[in-house]
RNA sequence: GGGCGGGUAGCUCAGUUGGGAGAGCAUCGGCCUUACAAGCCGAGGGUCACAGGUUCAAGCCCUGUUCCGCCCA
């Protein structure tokens, strides 16, 4: 036999521990550098596609987007595998709100605000922001082993996205879809910016309920309202009570004097005021409340604005002007207090909306915004779902997702700061009018007067990410890109943004595509803490991936993730679980070091190569559970089900492969019989190089280093073609034979560690076995037993005398017996056959229960009939032996 | 108030047309057996939240109760 000098690469011998550090740098380089990820389009392939949700441009890497891309590259790199014309898009998004605050107190630092340098300088230092520190997260994505093409990274508002952004916007406005208007929208006076319904959070807060007393203008009396923000009522142009409401019958007169401002308001009948709230009597501030603002339509009120947008108190709240919100709210009760017009003040827990970019406490108010009528869109998109154009995964999402959209309001998409899409709007300082045009406009259409002002607010990000499945491909233009990739396979994303964005593409998608944007939609889980604690900064609980990866590695990260990514429920996540995939990594590697140090001479064979019949059980069976691992990580990762994937490989590599597959083929391995060294060496390779194929997906690190250590010539795994079944492998007989001869093993395994056997102790034990096949296949497979149990010499018979002084183990009609001569502990035996009759018994009454039952026969399919019958055969055999050791072992006393 | 999800071993969770309760970790016992102590071998551990119903048969289907979590108003 040659042996290749130890200075050869391939086959080289890997050190004793997988070191990941280096391992990842160098191969992550090696194909961002081999242009592995770059998306191809070959006509005669199909496509596979994904775009990455884009993370904001400020954003750093943390635990849900190591969840969320781990996933997508798992599919990405399982689809390049297989072939299909795979394109990956990264990129990052400009999120407006959150850029601004970064760079603004960057500003703050040199005690400037934005105003002092203009929009324009304002702008120009995001820009520099944004080249010098922004986009961190990518090369944090790098280093989890993303395969996102590169070369095709976006930005929302580079100039191809920001060109996508005008024509949608101009063409909406043009069709009537996007309008102007004077409504109550969610302002937050921190940000100094309007927010959609979305972006607003609710959280419960303890809070008060203020009942104020309201007097009639001439008669005594007055009407008590209630209201959890008082320094509102400075705005109110009225009182509001549901016409059938008993108590407001017989009004003395229609209006009520406002206290403190001392004016006089109506009193109105509405429909929609909530009889069962605080007196029923509702206060109405139009401008400060979107009820309200409905009510004061249908009854021609007022709206009075009584707050500025810091909130603070404007000049209408009369002596309050100047004062903070909150000041104004104490001050507001202290003064009803001396005037004996506060009723009465109660706790009261109430959701209270916070901006979800700073959590300030959101403002109601009156302000004049653009809108987008999603009305027809939203109707558009419930039915791509429900006619299947669009799968949700997990499935229970799709009512969520119908019941938001039915009942959602137009989305209020300007922003009042700087940072984002300007709105492709300007207005003729010369006559007035108003154009919209995807083109800055040169003059104006109707009085080609040159002094156009373009408007001053931005485009929610979400109106740019709203595009972004075609927006990237090179939409408007018609390109190679959108024939391919549209609609994308999957989008993956976490479940908090299904409305946010998901919904949003959707419509957008379908609008100017007329294609739903992706055919599928997994949802997953959020990421916890071990205590299921949401993680957030304030509480310290985040974990940080970039930690994890340094402290256990890329791939141990990833098939954490991959093994909790069970559809519909949470992830809890602690570092204990990641150690432990580590493990496996590190199995993985040790066995690869094992089957180096007997392949290296060898190569694998050509599947179709393979002669199944004369192969030994070892082989036929390893081959059928490689076949059905193949299997089963296919259906996993066909239904997103990745949990299901990521157990089946670490069930079958560890369990299966290393603990059962290796110690059985070192018989063989290190015998003297050249063809069964020969066939051992080439299935073994062969199955090996089928696992580590099929782990790159998940694992990609610690796949290609074992790849490029295996011998033969060999490029990258990334590109090796993904295992696909092989049903010839699949091999019942095999699998029940093996079955057997690991009872057997796992019997004397099991008498020797009860019986207190030392390891290294020489046993000889007798095996009967009265089915002649069966003790075929045990006898044919007695020298890898007697390996596999350390035991030196093995009968296997099919009647005689039971050994009288042995320790026993029933396996199914085998009886295995290690005689112990004069050390058996007869009572220790015997508790232990008590114990065991006891629960053969009771399984076995189980069984005859079912069998005695008539309707059972009639109604049980006849396979279920058949199937209990055995088992009672098999159990009352059992039972029987179980027995008769019992009897030996009572005679030696 | 409305909707959704969950309650299965000490912990975290699988359990896909109803038909033998599972995994990982943890625990206990024994082992440095020539790939791996980041390991190997063996073992113990569950009224499947509770109550009822459908069925020959329920962790799974139906009804109710209860606790926890999330979303919306």
């Amino acid at each position: 036999m040659a042996h290749k000098s130890e200075t050869e690469n391939a086959g080289a011998e890997l050190a004793k521990a997988y070191d990941f550090s280096a391992v990842e740098k160098k191969w992550y380089e090696y194909w961002e550098q081999q242009k592995k990820f770059q998306a191809t389009m070959d006509d005669n392939r199909p496509s596979f596609s994904i775009v990455i949700p884009p993370p904001n441009v400020t954003g750093v890497l943390h635990v849900g987007h190591a969840l969320n891309n781990t996933l997508q590259d798992v599919l990405v790199r399982f689809r390049r595998m297989q072939g299909y014309n795979t394109l990956w898009l990264p990129g990052t998004d400009h999120a407006g709100i959150a850029t601004q605050n970064v760079v603004e107190r960057q500003l703050a630092v040199e005690n400037i605000s934005r105003h002092d340098i203009g929009r324009m300088k304002f702008i120009e230092r995001v820009w520099q922001w944004k080249e010098e520190s922004g986009g961190q997260i990518i090369n944090q994505l790098k280093r989890l082993g993303c395969s996102c093409d590169w070369d095709r990274e976006r930005f929302t508002m580079d100039t191809g996205l920001s060109r996508a952004v005008r024509e949608v916007f101009a063409r909406l406005f043009n069709e009537g879809l996007i309008y102007r208007g004077d409504y109550i929208i969610n302002w937050c006076p921190r940000c100094h910016t309007a927010l959609a319904d979305l972006e607003v959070e609710h959280e419960p807060t303890d809070g008060k309920l203020y009942h104020i007393r309201y007097p009639f203008t001439t008669e005594d009396g007055y009407l008590v309202v209630a209201t959890t923000r008082p320094e509102t009522m400075l705005g109110d142009t009225a009182v509001a009570v549901h016409p059938s409401d008993e108590r407001y019958n017989e009004l003395p007169e229609k209006a009520v004097v406002l206290p403190l401002m001392n004016r006089t308001i109506p009193i109105v009948f509405d429909t929609h005021v909530e009889k069962e709230f605080g007196t029923g009597a509702l206060k109405v501030t139009p401008a400060h409340d979107l009820n309200d603002f409905e009510i004061a339509g249908r009854h021609d009120l007022p709206a009075l604005k009584v707050m500025d947008d810091s909130g603070i108190m404007n000049e209408e709240a009369g002596d309050y002007a100047g004062m903070d919100r909150f000041a104004c709210r104490k001050r507001v009760v202290q003064d009803l207090e001396k005037l004996g017009l506060l009723e009465k003040i109660e706790d009261y827990q109430h959701g209270v909306g916070h901006c979800y970019r700073c959590h300030t406490v959101v403002e109601p108010s009156l302000s004049k915004q653009w809108f987008v009528s999603v009305k027809s869109m939203a109707e558009k998109a419930i039915e791509a779902v429900k006619e299947g154009q669009t799968k949700i995964y997990p499935k229970t999402w799709e009512n969520t997702f119908y019941d938001w959209m039915y009942n959602i309001r137009d989305w209020c998409i300007s922003r009042q700061i700087w940072w984002g899409h300007q709105i492709p709007a300007w207005t003729c300082d010369d006559c007035g009018e108003m154009i919209v045009s995807s083109i800055d406009p040169e003059e104006c259409p109707k009085c080609r007067g040159s002094n156009l002002v373009q408007e001053t607010d931005v485009l929610d990000t979400w109106f740019s990410s709203a595009l972004w499945p075609f927006s990237t491909l090179g939409w408007p233009e018609e390109t190679r890109e959108l024939s391919f990739f549209y609609p994308t396979s999957v989008l993956i994303t976490s479940f908090d943004i299904l409305f946010f964005w998901v919904a949003r593409m959707m419509m957008m998608g379908l609008h100017f595509m007329k294609e739903t944007p992706f055919k599928d939609v997994y949802l997953h889980a959020l990421v916890r803490d071990a205590e299921g604690q949401k993680m957030s900064k304030s509480k310290g609980n985040v974990m940080d991936p970039l930690l994890i990866m340094d402290k256990y590695g890329t791939d141990a990260l990833r098939f954490t993730m991959t093994a909790f990514a069970a559809q519909g429920r949470d992830i809890r996540l602690s570092e204990d679980r990641i150690e432990g995939y580590r493990h496996f990594i590190n199995k993985i590697w040790n066995a690869v070091r094992f089957a180096l140090l007997h392949v290296r001479d060898s190569k694998p064979i050509a599947v179709e190569e393979i002669e199944l019949e004369g192969l030994a059980l070892e082989h036929q069976w390893v081959l059928s559970r490689t076949n059905r691992t193949i299997c089963e990580v296919h259906r996993g990762l066909n239904e997103y089900r990745f949990n299901d994937a990521a157990h089946a490989l670490y069930q079958f590599v560890w369990h299966e492969f290393c603990d059962w597959y290796l110690e059985w083929i070192k018989g063989d391995l290190y015998g003297d019989r050249r063809e069964v060294i020969t066939t051992g060496r080439a299935i073994l390779f062969t199955v090996l190089e089928i696992i580590i194929k099929l782990l790159h997906p998940v694992i990609p690190f610690v796949t290609e280093e074992i790849w490029a250590a295996l011998p033969g010539p060999r490029s990258s795994v990334m590109t090796e073609p993904f295992p696909e079944e092989i049903s010839a492998w699949d091999n019942q007989a095999a699998e029940d034979n093996a079955a057997l001869f690991m009872g057997v093993v796992t019997g004397l395994r099991n008498i020797r560690s009860e019986s207190g056997i030392h390891p290294s102790a020489h046993v000889k034990a007798t095996v009967i076995c009265p089915d002649e096949n069966k003790a075929e296949v045990l006898e044919r497979n007695s020298k890898a037993i007697l390996a596999l149990t350390r035991v030196e010499e093995l009968q296997i018979l099919a009647e005689g005398a039971r050994p009288k002084g042995a320790a026993s183990y029933i396996f199914n009609e085998i009886e295995i017996f290690v005689p112990l001569v004069g050390l058996v502990d007869v009572e220790q035996e015997l508790a232990k056959l008590e114990k065991e009759l006891g629960k053969v018994s009771q399984q076995l009454d189980k069984v005859q229960g079912k069998l005695g039952n008539s309707r059972f026969l009639a109604n049980a399919p006849s396979e279920v009939v058949t199937g209990e019958r055995e088992k009672q055969e098999t159990l009352s055999a059992k039972l029987m032996k179980i027995r008769e050791s019992m009897e030996r072992l009572k005679s030696l006393k």
